[in-house]
DNA sequence: GATGAAAACTAAACCGATTTAGTTCAAGAT
DNA sequence: ATCTTGAACTAAATCGGTTTAGTTTTCATC
C-alpha cells in the first residue's frame, strides 16, 4: 500500500492535478467539474486510501489546522480537564491541537511559543507562567491569534477567559462563615500569580465585609518548590494556641490535600476542631478522610470558550483593538470537611 | 516585525537561497562557505528574527520532526504521566508531539492514526484500545514507524513496551499472603485486554503455587461502563458470608477507589476487615483513608523506553522482522489498606 | 600560459498540495 | 457562418524551504 499522491491520482485517471484538487475539496460543483468526473475521482480516491499531505496542504493554503497549547502542567488535572476540552472541539473541525508544559519556567513558555510559531500553528491558548509579558506583548502586536486562559496579565489588554477568583473563595468564605466558623485561616502560595491575589482579596474582603476581622497572619504563604515542608509550619502556626482558627480555606488543591493530611498529623480533626475547604479539586477529594469540600473550576466551560474565542480571532482578525474577557463561576461543592452547622 | 523568509534574506545579502539554507543548517563548512559570509549570515537572521517555517522544511524534507501519542485518555494520570515524559525527551531533540486521546473507542483510535500520519508524523506511539488489530498491521506492513505501550496485540509482532502485569499481581498476593491474608478477591474489568489478562493469571498462578484454591467467584469482572453500580456489587458478593475474603486485590485504580468507598459504604473496615491493594496508583492514594497500598507503574520508564524505540525505528527503519519488546518491573508501594502483620 | 583543483558560491528542480488565469469545445443565438 | 456563452477542464505559478548538480573564480603547478 504505497503512498499515493495527487499527481497518481490525476495521471491514471488522465486528468489534471487541479481537477482532482478541486473535487477532493468539495469544490467540483462550484468550479463545474461534472458529476461523472466527480464520481471517478472520489471513487478512485477513496479505493486507493489517497489522504492529503497536510504538509504540503498547509504551505500553500498558508494554515496548518493546528493550534497550540501551552499549559503549566499537563499532568495537573485542571489542566489536563481543559486540554481534554479543546482537544475534543478542535477534532471536530478537524483541527489538530498540540500541546506543552512550561514546568512555571518562563523561558521554557517562550521557547514552547516560539516552537509553536514555527510549526505555523494558527493560534495558541496559554496558561502563561506571568513572567513572560514581553513575549505576549509582542505576539499581541503581530496580530498572532492567542487567548489567555487562567493566567492573564492585569496590565495588558487581551483576550482571555478566567475564573471569577474572588468571588470563588468569597464562596468560601460564605460557605464557612454560614457554619459558624469564626476564626478563619487562608493558605496560599507566593508566587506573584494575578490569581492567587485575586483568591487572596476575595477571602479578605468577604470577611471584612461580614464585619470580621482581619489580620495578616490570618493568611500563610507557601513556596511552591517546596510545599511540603512550608504547609507543614504554615498549619501549625494556623493552629496555634490560643488563637488557633477553626477553618482553613486552600488557595489550591494539592495545598488542600497536603494541609489535610498535616492536620490528621498533628492530631486535629477534620472537621471538628478545624474545618478546609479547597479552591479547586482533585479527582480523589470524594475519597479522602473526610471527603474535602471544594469551590469547584468549570474547567469544561474553560476550554470550551477559550477555543471558540481563538477560532474567532484567527477567523475575524478583526480590529485587535477590542479584547474579549470572560470570567467564569466557580462552584461550591460540599463535602464532609466543612461540617454541618452545629 | 513582518516575518522575514529565506528569500528575503537572500536578497538583501545578495546571496542566493542555497547559501542562506546551508548556512542557517549548520552546512556551511562542509559546502565550503566562507566564515565570513556564513558569519553576516547567522548575524542577518537573528538580527531579523529569521525562524524556518516548519511546514515547508517538513515538506522538502520529507520529515516533519513531530511524533504521535495516542493513548486512551490523557487525564488518566497514568497516561499523563507518560506523555509528560515523552514530550520532555522530545522537546530535547527538537521534536514535537501531537496526541490525542481515543477514549477506548477504535473507531476514533483509527481516525487520530489516520489524522496523524496525514500530518505527516514520523512515527506513533500508541496505547492501544486492542481492537484496532487490523490498522495495526497495515501500519506495520507499510512500514510505518510506530511502538505500542501499555496494551499490545499478542498474535502480532511489533515493537512494544509492557508492564510485567502478571508479576505485578503476583507481588500484590505475595504481599497479602504474607501479611497473613487467606483469602484473596480479584476485581477486574470484563474488557478483553491482554493486560487485564495478564494480571487476572498473576493472580490466579500466584495462589495456586501457593498450594491456595483458586475458585471462579473469587474474581468479579467490572463493565467499565457501569462500573459504580458494578462495583458495588461485586464487593457485595466478594464479602458476603460466611465465605467473606479477608483481602481484595484491584486490577486498576479506579476499581481500587471506588472498591474503597463501597466498602466503607457497607461498614467494612479496612484494612482490618478486609485488605485491600491497587494495581496502579491515583496521586491521592496516600491522602484517602487509609492510605491505600498499591502496585506502583514504571510510568516515567516506559515513556523514556517508548520514545527511545520509536526513535531508532525511525532512525534505523531496519528490517522489520526484527521487533523489540520490553517488560518493565512494577515496584509495591506500601501504604496501610494491607494492615500489618498480626 | 595552459591545466587542474579547490574554494565559494548559485540555478533550478523538488516536496505535494492549492489556486489563478486561462484554454478548449460544443451548443445556441444571430 | 460567425459570435457568444457556458461547461469542463488544464497549465503553471505559488507556498517556503532543501538539495543536486553545476558554475565561476582564484590560485598553485608544471
Amino acid at each position: 500500500m504505497k503512498k499515493i499522491h495527487l499527481k497518481d491520482i490525476a495521471k491514471d485517471l488522465k486528468l489534471s492535478k487541479t481537477a482532482v484538487s478541486l473535487v477532493l475539496n468539495n469544490k467540483g460543483d462550484e468550479n463545474k467539474i461534472s458529476k461523472e468526473t466527480q464520481k471517478k475521482i472520489i471513487e478512485y480516491a477513496k479505493e486507493h486510501n489517497y489522504v492529503p499531505n497536510q504538509l504540503a496542504r498547509g504551505l500553500s493554503r498558508g494554515k496548518s489546522e493546528t493550534i497550540g497549547l501551552i499549559v503549566p502542567n499537563i499532568s495537573d488535572s485542571f489542566y489536563a480537564r481543559i486540554a481534554d476540552r479543546i482537544e475534543r472541539k478542535a477534532n471536530e473541525i478537524g483541527y489538530t491541537v498540540i500541546y506543552s508544559s512550561s514546568y512555571e519556567n518562563p523561558k521554557k513558555e517562550t521557547e514552547l511559543i516560539q516552537a509553536m510559531v514555527n510549526r505555523q500553528v494558527e493560534g495558541i491558548i496559554i496558561a502563561s507562567t506571568q513572567k513572560n509579558k514581553k513575549q505576549i506583548e509582542s505576539l499581541k502586536q503581530e496580530k498572532f491569534p492567542f487567548v489567555l486562559i487562567d493566567r492573564f496579565y492585569p496590565d495588558c489588554d487581551t483576550d482571555y477567559v478566567m475564573v471569577d477568583n474572588s468571588d470563588g473563595t468569597k464562596k468560601a468564605v460564605e460557605h464557612l462563615l454560614g457554619l459558624g466558623r469564626k476564626k478563619l485561616g487562608f493558605v496560599t502560595l507566593n508566587s506573584e500569580l494575578e490569581v492567587m491575589d485575586q483568591r487572596k482579596s476575595g477571602f479578605k474582603n468577604t470577611l471584612q465585609d461580614a464585619g470580621l476581622p482581619f489580620e495578616d497572619n490570618m493568611v500563610q504563604e507557601i513556596d511552591r518548590d517546596d510545599y511540603v515542608q512550608e504547609t507543614k509550619s504554615a498549619i501549625e502556626t494556623l493552629v496555634s494556641y490560643p488563637s488557633s482558627v477553626d477553618a482553613i480555606v486552600f488557595a489550591t488543591h494539592f495545598l488542600a490535600a497536603e494541609g489535610l493530611r498535616q492536620l490528621k498529623k498533628v492530631g486535629i480533626r477534620v472537621p471538628q476542631d478545624v474545618a478546609i475547604i479547597s479552591f479547586g479539586e482533585l479527582s480523589a477529594f470524594d475519597l479522602v478522610d473526610p471527603p474535602i469540600t471544594a469551590i469547584k473550576l468549570p474547567t469544561a466551560a474553560i476550554g470550551n470558550t477559550a477555543f471558540d474565542m481563538l477560532m474567532n480571532r484567527i477567523k475575524t482578525k478583526e480590529p485587535s483593538h477590542h479584547h474579549e474577557k470572560r470570567q467564569l463561576n466557580t462552584s461550591l461543592e460540599i463535602r464532609r470537611s466543612c461540617g454541618t452547622l452545629n
